[in-house]
Formats: structure tokens, sequence, C-alpha cells
DNA sequence: CATTAGACATACCGACCAGTATGTATCTTT
DNA sequence: AAAGATACATACTGGTCGGTATGTCTAATG
């Protein structure tokens, strides 16, 4: 006892989680490439050995951070609060309002951690590259279904093509969290938000 | 003689040049943390000392490349095509064409250089951060006075703010290069940029 | 002609970092 | 109770990378 943490308070799963927890942390502050494990031991006070008893491999842990816990933040942010009832544009305008309200100054300097993950490994990992898109096609699938089914019923204008608005909505939704990264500021995103605001209720019947 | 390079037929300034361009590729391609300076010297056949000679620090390296080239390259393939004559709408539509057109299959996988070190470093360097930030607003303004002045002709609708109309159509723009980038489909960009077309026509007066 | 400055070339260094080898304590199974 | 298997802990290694110290060749300058 002592010399090895105890595993009755702390099991193994809880030491995975919080390696995961620190290892986003860190790759949402510096990227993957420059994000070191040193750091995330430290966070944690986990030994390497107890880290590469969990991960095989550094890859291997950022895949893990996809996975679990950048796949489950997205479910919480978006997923969840886009199944709410109302007229499509209404909850997709409340659903990018709690979104904005969610990165408040500090972090909006930091971007949408998928973003980052796309910008810095899709072209040279394709492990990375398929797990984000995989995360970006059902997201773009979760606004799509919203203005189909506004579609059919008489909410949303017809003449455009669901999954090919979807797919400039996201866009437009990462250009601005784009934007407001660089210049740091909450407001750029606010200012950002409204134009695409206006591009949404366009999309009104 | 033989061991030192002619100075007659390749001076100094040429040298810099080749470590701009071999620095540029390589920081398109890995993001500039990754960029090695040994890929940069193999690439130029130039070697550390001389690198050293021309940039005090890898840093420095970086920001020349942003400074120099990458601002060469935003304004001949933006700034000046931007300056035709025409409807602002139709001109804004044929740039963002032309700029379509240049990122054939291969590079649309290595997405917009600007916003590549814009994801990457100005969380984390304020230098980056800054050059990037004055791109970005001469970038957006190019947008803005093309807007303006389509209101001041009446060719644009007057319920619009150019400017903000202009950060979000350019934060639309990168949003759907990063979208291609990740999906590696000129396809995704090329309907990702109808959509982007669908709202620059309802800004038509 | 001597000196100096510019433009490199070569060799080397210390830091860091992902990964590994090995040891050990605890839990589970037989 | 013996024997794995699980879940760590510690120490170390090999390689890479940015940066530097120092030397050398050439062109310009006084």
């Amino acid at each position: 006892m002592g010399l090895y943490r105890n595993i009755m308070t702390s099991d193994a799963d809880e030491t995975r989680q919080a390696l995961l927890e620190a290892a986003y942390e860190e790759i949402h502050h510096y990227g993957f490439q420059a994000a070191g494990l040193s750091a995330i031991l430290e966070r944690t006070g986990v030994t390497k050995g107890a880290l590469y008893h969990h991960f095989s491999s550094k890859l291997r842990l950022g895949y893990a951070v996809l996975d679990e816990h950048i796949a489950h933040q997205l479910e919480t942010l978006w997923f969840t609060p886009m199944r709410q009832p109302g007229h499509p544009i209404d909850v997709l305008a409340e659903v990018i309002r709690q979104v904005g309200e969610h990165y408040r100054n500090e972090e909006i300097a930091l971007g949408c951690p998928i973003n980052n993950l796309a910008q810095e490994m899709s072209p040279i990992d394709d492990g990375f590259r398929r797990r984000i898109d995989n995360l970006y096609r059902q997201w773009q699938e979760s606004i799509a279904n919203l203005l189909a089914k506004g579609q059919r019923e008489g909410s949303i204008i017809d003449s455009i093509d669901a999954d090919d608005t979807a797919l400039f909505i996201l866009a437009s939704l990462e250009g601005c969290m784009s934007m407001a990264k660089n210049a740091q500021s909450h407001d750029k995103l606010m200012r950002c938000g409204q134009g695409l605001m206006s591009y949404l209720n366009s999309l009104r019947a």
C-alpha cells in the first residue's frame, strides 16, 4: 500500500477516463502533435507505464479522445438539444445560441476541437481523417434531417436541397468559429453568427 | 571554387526566396510546428548555416512566409481579380469559381494555408495570430468594399451591413474549404460553394 | 594590398519526446 | 494456496529537432 494507487477507490476505468480528459485538454490547447505525453501525465498524476497500459501508442490515445470524449461532447452539445420540438430554424437558432454561450471568452481562442483536429491531422493521418469525417457526417445529417422534416411540414422552403444546405450551414458554423478563434473575440463570433442567422431565416417557408 | 555556390549566378536573395518557397510547402503540408528545418534544407539544397544567416529562428522564417509568400499569394489570387468590373456578386462568384479551379483534387486536401496556420498557431503565438488577423482584415475589407460599392450603385440590397456580411462570407468560404479538406473531396468544395452562391445571390438588389 | 563584411558550410550540442524494458503490487481464477 | 492476469511504477533509450560555434570562401572597401 502507498506505493500504488488504491484500486478500491480508483479503478482502472477512472484512470482511463482521467487520461482521456487530460489528453483532450492538451490536444485542444496545443494540437495533437504538439501535445506532450509528459504534460498529460503531470496533469493526471498517472505514470507513463499506466498510460501505455491503457493505450498502445499516442496515436491510439488520440483516436480514443475522438471516439469517446469528443463524440460524447458533440452528442450533448448538439445532437440532444437538436431534438427539441419547434420550428426547425428556431431550434437551430437556439442550439447555436447555446453553443455561443458555451464558448465564453477564454475558450473561444481555442476554437472547435473537431475543426482543430481536422485541420491538423486529416492531411497526414487517415485514421483521424475518417473519424472526423464520420462525426461531420452525423453532424450534417442531424441538420439535414431537421430541414427535411421542416420541408415535409411546410415550415421550410421546398426549393433547397436539405443535404447541401446542411453542409453549407455546418461549414459556415465552423467558419464563424474559425474567425472568432483567430480574432480571439467572442463578439466576432456573435457578429458572424448573425450573418448565419439571417441566412437561416431566409430558409423559412 | 566549387565548395561554395556561385554568387554570380545565384545571389543571396535567390537563396532566401528558395527557403521561403520550400518553407511554405513544408508548412502547408505539415503545419508550422511539424515542419522540419531538415526537410526545408533538403528541398532547397541549402545548408543550415545559410538558413540561419537569413533567418534568426524558425519562428522568424514562419513569419516571413506569412508576410511575404502567403500575403503575395492572397494578393494575386484574391485582391487583384476582385478589382474586375461588373456586378459585385458576379465578380465575387467569378473569383470564387477561379479559386475553386485553383484547388484541384490533390491540393484540396491541404486546405487554405491561412486557415491552417490560424487554427494551429493563433492560440499559442501572438506573432502569428496578429499577422493572420491583418490578412483576414484586408480580405474582409476587400469584400466589404465591393458590397458597399454595390449598395451605392443600387446593385446590392441596402438592408445588410457590408462589414458583417463580408465577415460571414469570408467565414463561409473558409468553412467550405475546411469541409472539403477533411473530406478530401473537390466535389464537396463545389457543393458547399453552391450553398454560398445561393446566399450571395440573395444579396442582389 | 589588407581588412572587413556578407554569404554561406560543417560539426556539434542539449533538450525533449515517444516508446520500452523490467519490476511490483493487487485481483482473479483454479 | 499457487498461478496467471491486471494495473500500474520507474528507469532508461534512441532518435529527432532547433539552435549554435566556428571555419571558409568571395566581394567590396579603404
